[in-house]
DNA sequence: CTGAAAGCGCTAACAC
DNA sequence: GTGTTAGCGCTTTCAG
């Protein structure tokens, strides 16, 4: 009554398990195969539902019975040992905690991972050098499949040395390295597109707030705005394009400037500027759209959506890029080398509107 | 000079490795062995820095040279296969994609998972069934060492059932069963704190913007915020209580009730309310903290780092229950039974002063 | 249709 | 000090 220790006699079914259920003795597939009364390569042949193997019904039924009452987990560690290939994917970003970007890559490559059987194996840096180091050995130990090195903004990386001895695809950043592999938004395209959604609602003097950080968005998504001008037959007015901080502070500071332009439309370099636009417009006593429209870039659902009104603007396809990621890697599509550009979907929300008077 | 198949020769070192490092032969222990001339045993030994094991200073270089030279990195599977016990502890995630929470429960369970030589297996279901039933049983078949259950936003949850396979603690969640262990936030602590630093600057008339949604967060801060009125000496005025959707709308919605009610300062049920209130506080020509003190919560650093004035709050302390998370499941901490309630701090700003005529 | 046996890469006694 | 050996849990020929 009072032993119930290893697990001798029925299926260690105590009534109110405490913690670490049965640590004691994990069943095996030898555990199955004897309760069932057959061999151990037979009951490996039912788990993995072989289909060429014929295996007669009522010994199925009969291991499959003792599976059940037995709670039987496959060893995913031994499997894998034996198969020489594991089912991980690796998956290091540096700023999971920072922004909700890092939270779409992984789920990106997550549900790409999981659609081919792979399991992420994740590793979160915050930057740290040391840790990164520390993350991709661990990887390289579990034997990964391969490594989705990703940085929570748009930029160029070093490759670390470690990092190599894996295959890799570049996640939100790159290399000109050659022969590396990697997927990045296509920045060009969103801020073609930013600068369309206002062209479209007829706006014609378009000012641009462009970051001071260098950076590819900053590059990318000016080349989008003239070519966007370009197209429309729109000259080129450098007047128009002001810099500021890319945050809420800069967006705001800059509102003065903007005003003298003389602009019909703005389009901002990220959400976060035109937030604090909004507010700097607000103390001139300006509305949005009606006085000015506003476009974004990011689409960072806190402040976009929520903004009065909401904002129209660009988005950055983290979640592609970390699903496009795991394609690449295992060579799913058909680019297979060199730099992958991701489409920007316009998000349009009410911050723009037909110019009255166009 | 054709042929370099099977690494035959010296260590596979081709110029120019394409894709796939040496997938060829991974090199293993024996090879080690081999290369120094020593037996599997002992490579093992120096690998492991097994301190008892008196190794030949002579030996121990020749094994080091083999094991750099070869590139050999030891199989993370086979090591765990023999001891029995792996080194994962499995995180499943309902919102990384959704929020920045998320993020920051996972940097913290990595960080203080890593401390302990565990490395973090994270699957990320967005609330959805299926999937994190898979990702319960990939991790089961992990053997991973226990599991980590978190929702994005606090409240009670069910304990899927396959959970209970596996030594887990709720993070950020709770179930009324007995015996569950879980972390959570201390919504009381953070209510009274959030009330409390109204107080301290000479409020007495202070209104609560709660949620509408059940949740204990709504409960909880309610009950904070009377507690500290209660020791402050402040009788507790219903009026001073209203209700709206968690949200900036709702923060905004609720601008002229307020008003009304002639309060000096309000607390918000969370950040992206007080965001929506800064908006109507405007357009009412109200300036904060001037006309009226603001405090939020959640700390959401996008939104009230960047407020104009800048947001005072009290923090969710996300990364901090990630990392008291695994300390629970590896018991580390005193506490090793019931739910574990998590200081929230208070992280003053600039939209709350002193009141003028107090 | 099913069983026996070898072996995946590594660790841990236990010899020598 | 260092080598031998027996598994860890599983898959996979190869026999029967």
């Amino acid at each position: 009554m009072i032993s119930m220790e290893k697990g001798s006699g029925e299926p260690a079914r105590t009534p109110r398990a405490r913690r670490i259920p049965e640590r004691a003795h994990p069943v095996t597939l030898r555990d199955v195969a004897e309760a069932a009364g057959v061999s151990t390569a037979t009951v490996s042949l039912v788990v993995n539902k072989k289909k060429d193997a014929r295996i007669a019904e009522e010994t199925r039924q009969r291991v499959k019975d003792a599976i059940r009452s037995l709670g039987y987990r496959p060893n995913a560690m031994a499997k894998t040992l034996v198969s020489g290939t594991s089912r991980f994917i690796g998956l290091v970003a540096d700023g999971v905690a920072t922004t909700p970007f890092a939270g779409q890559i992984i789920h990106g490559a997550q549900d790409e991972a999981w659609k081919h059987g792979y399991a992420l194996l994740i590793a979160n840096t915050e930057g740290n050098g040391e840790l990164e180091q520390d993350a991709i050995t661990m990887m390289l130990e579990y034997k990964v499949r391969g490594i989705l090195y990703s940085t929570w903004f748009h930029r160029q990386t070093d490759i670390p040395a470690s990092l190599r001895e894996a295959d890799f695809v570049l996640v939100n950043c790159f290399s000109n390295e050659p022969g590396t592999r990697s997927v990045v938004p296509d920045e060009v395209q969103g801020g073609r597109s930013a600068t369309e959604v206002l062209l479209r609602h007829g706006h014609r003097r378009i000012a641009f707030i462009n970051a001071t950080i260098p950076a590819p968005a900053k590059d990318g998504r000016l080349l989008g705005y003239r070519e966007a001008l370009e197209d429309a037959g729109i000259p080129f007015d450098p007047e128009l394009v002001m810099e500021a901080y890319p945050n809420q502070e800069g967006g705001y500071g800059v509102t003065g400037e903007l005003l003298k332009r003389g602009a019909t439309a703005v389009y901002c370099y990220n959400d976060r500027m035109a937030m604090g636009l909004y507010d700097g417009l607000r103390e001139h006593g300006l509305s949005i759209p009606d006085d000015i429209a506003v476009v974004g870039f990011d689409n960072q659902e806190v402040i976009a959506a929520h903004l009065r009104p909401p904002l129209s603007t660009v988005s950055l396809p983290h979640y592609e890029l970390g699903a496009a990621g795991v394609r690449m890697l295992l060579e799913l599509d058909g680019a297979t080398e060199g730099i992958s550009k991701i489409h920007c979907p316009t998000v349009e929300r009410t911050s723009v509107r037909a110019q009255a008077h166009a």
